[in-house]
This record gives structure tokens, sequence and C-alpha cells, in this order.
DNA sequence: TTGTAGGCGTTATCAG
DNA sequence: CTGATAACGCCTACAA
């Protein structure tokens, strides 16, 4: 039921040689002969055996992607899916496969790292959001070698990246609100083994340096990118001695979460508080009010990151090895105007 | 840098096929030469290369999962991480790869079947999601034949499958709305190429019938599992002859659009037109109002579907080849309960 | 309990 | 332009 070039040869009347070179597109086969070695292929259905292949060239055309373990919890709404469908959209176009590498404990991480990358099943690596700890990977992977791209930044020399503006996207939300009047501005964080998570939080302290705004301990609060985290850090907040008359939070999510605490003290949102969240996610134009936040580019993130990888398979250069995407900041409605007379309003509950 | 079982056999001073007993944990080698080979393994970070061995075998240790073109789009919010994360933790427990197949175009779908099933890159396949037009594709996985799981129920003979009851649900959700005692419940249908749809669009029709409710094509519009589309069919129903008092979307996304729509109309939610949606997304809760809806067993799909493969794998036989989940109506703030107050306040524009 | 030899299906080498 | 041959790294009869 299932052919080889032997059978493809011998039907054909020519040698395995012969029929490796046409499926392989090998100029070097008279027309004539190409036309029968195809006919024959055609009738048996034949397919070249893609591990053999991999065995033989040491190629696998697989290319894995990791997720490590939270990150789709963090960002849950579209960015997993949107990031994929970006990679997949350039890995398709040069017929390589996809490795989902998707751990979800910290040993299943370990283990996926030593075996699999010396299992030479995939070619290069892409991955996705990393942490901190996931130097300690990183690492190793150079030691295997295998190509590797990651999609966000990361504090290393010589490594390939592509991620959004975070740093430039938090101080552009915060900015936002400090344009708009307000001068005790909250920052709802995530939690810091997410490199993005850091480099918002250094995007806030920055906007309120350049507008000589002190920064102050008491109108942060540590969320963990939940929106739950993100309820919880607007309690504080409000039950602090000092209640902002804005806050920017590290993600949508979290943004969703102080929304409600906010509404539940009895206060408006925009009105009383202002809000802007991060991502640009879905339900961010879903919830009431409309939320004003920060545009992330996640399918170009992608694309990007694939692109680069074929590169580094292939051999190539790449030209930036390290790409910072903009983000775009979205207003909607969680920021209001008025804020001279909102920040009389607001009392310490 | 790479080893093989020649360099380890070399090291330990034992033969190939000794060392790669030990590898695959065949009980029959000397307790003192195992440890001697172990030493030799753990001194070269020796790891065996997966392709060699799938050559031989003849079997990968890879499942493919394939996304349909759009259903990351239909299904945009949780359902493809969360689903993803079910297959996952099942596949990681057997030491399964998981191989994402996502096609953008209708070509590449076809492309990827015909080349890759054939390959022998894969043990089995995972189908999400499938619609009818799938079933081409399916007849060729039976060909080659490649064990094959579906998500979502499929009209075919002797197939595997988990899905969700997609009837019932629909049925409970309409029936919730009858029981508040409306008596013109609409319906925002979604594509029917995708079996959930129809299958909700029955539960619909048989929830009606059995509360004597006639059937009326006035009532139903066509949507197509979006937010904008399933604003426009809330557009038609509200500027059509008869204004249904409650309306079941079939999908959370497209009643999102046509909670806007009625908004937009001046009409309250729940008060002047009940709302319920499917499948219980991330935002049905954040919404406003959060949204009653039916809840899908999302990441219990991926892992059942994940355990049947594996058996069917293993040669093992499948007990129930095919699995519906229970939904759950999950009732928010989208309907109200002074129906027939209701009833009279609606007028046709 | 251990080792030898052969082959999985392909491609690379080298000779014609 | 074409073909015979070897080798990729592993597993598995079979023999010892």
């Amino acid at each position: 039921m299932l052919f080889t070039v032997k059978d493809v040869a011998r039907l054909a009347g020519a040698s395995k040689t012969t029929v490796s070179r046409v499926m392989n597109k090998n100029p070097k086969v008279k027309f004539e002969t190409k036309t029968r070695v195809l006919q024959a292929v055609k009738e048996l259905g034949y397919s070249p055996n893609s591990i053999a292949r991999a065995l033989r060239t040491k190629k696998s055309d697989v290319v894995g992607v990791i997720i490590p373990r939270g990150v789709e919890y963090v960002f849950s709404d579209p960015f997993f899916p949107e990031i994929i469908k970006g990679i997949t959209s350039v890995l398709n176009l040069h017929n390589l496969n996809l490795h989902l590498i998707m751990s979800n404990s910290e040993s299943e991480q370990r283990e996926i790292y030593s075996g699999l990358l010396r299992s030479r099943r995939i070619d290069g690596v892409i991955l996705i959001c990393s942490r901190f700890d996931d130097k300690q990977y990183i690492l190793k992977l150079r030691k295997v070698p295998l190509p590797c791209v990651l999609i966000s930044r990361f504090p290393l020399e010589k490594i390939n990246y592509v991620g959004c503006d975070n740093k430039q996207g938090a101080y552009n939300a915060v900015e936002h609100l400090i344009n708009l009047g307000h001068r005790r501005v909250g920052f709802i964080s995530g939690s810091f083994d997410f490199i993005g998570g850091v480099d918002r939080f250094e995007g806030y302290k920055i906007a309120l340096k350049k507008h000589n705004l002190e920064y102050d301990n008491e109108l942060v609060a540590k969320g963990d990118w939940t929106r739950e985290g993100g309820y919880q850090a607007m309690c504080e907040l409000l039950n602090g001695v000092k209640v902002p008359t804005a806050v920017f939070a590290a993600n949508d999510q979290m943004a969703v979460g102080a929304v409600k605490a906010i509404k539940e003290k009895g206060l408006q949102i925009s009105k009383d508080i202002a809000i802007v969240g991060f991502s640009d996610t879905q339900f961010a134009s879903y919830v009431e009010p409309p939320l004003t936040t920060v545009r992330e580019p996640t399918y170009e993130e992608g694309t990007l990151a694939a692109e680069m990888l074929v590169k580094l398979i292939n051999g190539q250069e790449v030209k930036p090895p390290q790409v910072i995407l903009p983000t775009k900041l979205i207003i909607r409605e969680s920021c209001g105007y008025n804020v001279k007379k909102m920040a009389k309003v607001v009392i310490k509950q």
C-alpha cells in the first residue's frame, strides 16, 4: 500500500537515483525520463518517506515552537492563536512543519529541552515569550547548536529575537494619562519573571520621570496578569493612602479586573478613575467602557520570527538580529478628559 | 559533538545492541553492564536519534493536530489554547510529540493532506472541529490508514470522535428562554459548514417543537460566527416583521454583536430582549450585561481525544468510539424574568 | 546475557 | 545525463 523509490524506479524503468533526482527537482534529468518518473509517481501515489530523508540529509524540515508553561495563561486571548497563525503562514510557505512544544510543568520543560533538542527532530526553535528563567535553556540551545529565535526581547548577547516595544508602549500609555492631566498615575504590574513585565514597568517609571512626577510605591500594586490579580491589585490601590486618578495596567486582563473593582466601589471608569491596558486583546473593545489600550502587532511578531528562523536554518545572515516592533495606543473610552474635576472627586475610602 | 550508539558502545566497552537495549529499557541486560552503559551515556550526553529510530521502527511518536482553515477564527477566544492544552497534557504523559498543522487556505489544506499523511511523519491525527467538507480528507486518512480522532461529532460510520452536545446545549438554552415566558424566540445561526452549526440549529428547532411553538423563518437570521455577523443578523431581526423577545445566538461572539445592535436601537438587554450565547468564551462574563451562555468542556475534549488517539495508535480498542460531553447552561444577566411585561414593550420598529 | 549482521528508505558520491 | 553503491543511526532477528 505504501510505495518507495524502489517501486517507482521499477515502474518507470529508471534507477532509484534518478527517481530521487526527480523528486528533488534536480535539473540534470532528461525531460523524457522525468516525465516517465512523474507518471509512475502519480500512478502509485508515491510520496517520499520524510523520515528516511531526514536521516540521510540531517534536516527534518521541522521547526519547534516552544510555549513555556504559563504563557498561554498570561496571554490567554488572541495572542496565542495569532502568533501561531503568523508563524505557520511563513512555515507553510517554506514547506516546513511545526512541532508545538508546550510543557505543563517545570520538570516537563526540563526534560523536553534535554531530550528533544538532541534528538535531531527539529532544525530550529522559536521560543515564545521567554522568561528570565529561560536563560539556561537558551544557552543549551546554543551548545547543541540549534538555531533559535525568541519572541520577546531577551537580555543576552548575540541572540535573535522579535518583540514589541513594551517599554515605549507603556511609556505612551502613561504619557497619555499624564497629558490628560493626571498626576497620580497608578500602575498594576504583572509578574516580573516575564521580560515584558519588567519592560512595561520601566516604561511607566520613565514616563513619570520625563514629566517630573515622582515615582511612588504607594501607587503601584503587583498583579499576576490575571483578571483576579488585577482586581485584587486595584482594591489595594483603592484602599491605599493615595488613590490614583488613573491606572495603567500591564495587560488587558488585569485592566478588566481593575475596572470591576472600581465599579464595585461605586466609582465610575473614566469619570472617576481612568484605565489603560496593554495588548488590545479581543475583549478590550467589548468591555464597558471599551478599553483604551496599547496594541501589540502579534501576528507580525510571528511572521518575522519565523522568517528569521528560516534564514538561520538556511545559514543565511539575519540582517538585524534583533527587531522591536512598535506598538500603538488605541484610544477608546476608559480615560476621561475632565481630569481637574476628577482629581477632586476621588477621595480616600 | 553529537554522539551515536557506536560512541557509547565503544566508551562502555559493549556492543551497539546492548546500548540499544539499555536505552529501550530491555530487562535482559546484566545490571553491571547497564550501569556501565548508562555511565557512558551520561558522560557523552547521548540521546538517541529519534529520526533513525523512527525509520527503523516505523513509528515517529508524533501526533498531528489539524486545525482546518477558519477554525481559529470561529473559536477565536479560549477554545484553541484550551483544547491544545488538553491534548498536550496527555501527549506529554506518553512522550508523544505534537505536530501542529494549520492551513491558511483550501489549497494548502489539500496539499497538506496528500503529502504529509503519506510521509510517515505522524502516527495519528486529531482533527479539530471538522466541517462537512472534511469528509474527503477523513476518507483519505482511512485509506492510508492512519488512526484519527475528531473533535466534534461527524456523521460517518465507524469513526472516532469527541464532541460536546451541541444539540442538547442549544435545546437547553432555548428552553430556558421559553421557560422564562418567551414565545417569540429568535435564532442567530452560524454558518452551516461546521457540524456544530447545524446541530445548534437543530437544538433550537427541537426546543420550539417540544414547547408547541411554531418554527418561524422570520425569527431566524444567518450569521457567520463573527461579532459583525451577529450584529448584522440582529439588525435584520430588529427590522423584521416579528421582533423576537429573546434570541439564542449560536456562539458568544455573535451574541455580543447582537447585544450591540440591540443597544443601538435604544432597547435594553434582558429587559427588552433576552440573549443567550454558546461556548462561554472568556469575554462572555466581561460584557455588559454578563452573558447567559452554554458552557462547553473544551479542555476535556482535548484530553479525551488525545487519550483515544493514543489507544488507537497502540492498537488498543477504544471503548465508546464516540463520546459526546454534556454542556452546562451558565445563567448570568442577559435574560430577564419579567417577560410578560416585556412582550408588550417590544414593538416593531 | 551478549554480539553480529542486515535493513528501514533515502540521498550523496563517484564512476560511467 | 544515468546508475551502482554506500551510508545516515537505529533496532531486531538470530546466533553464540
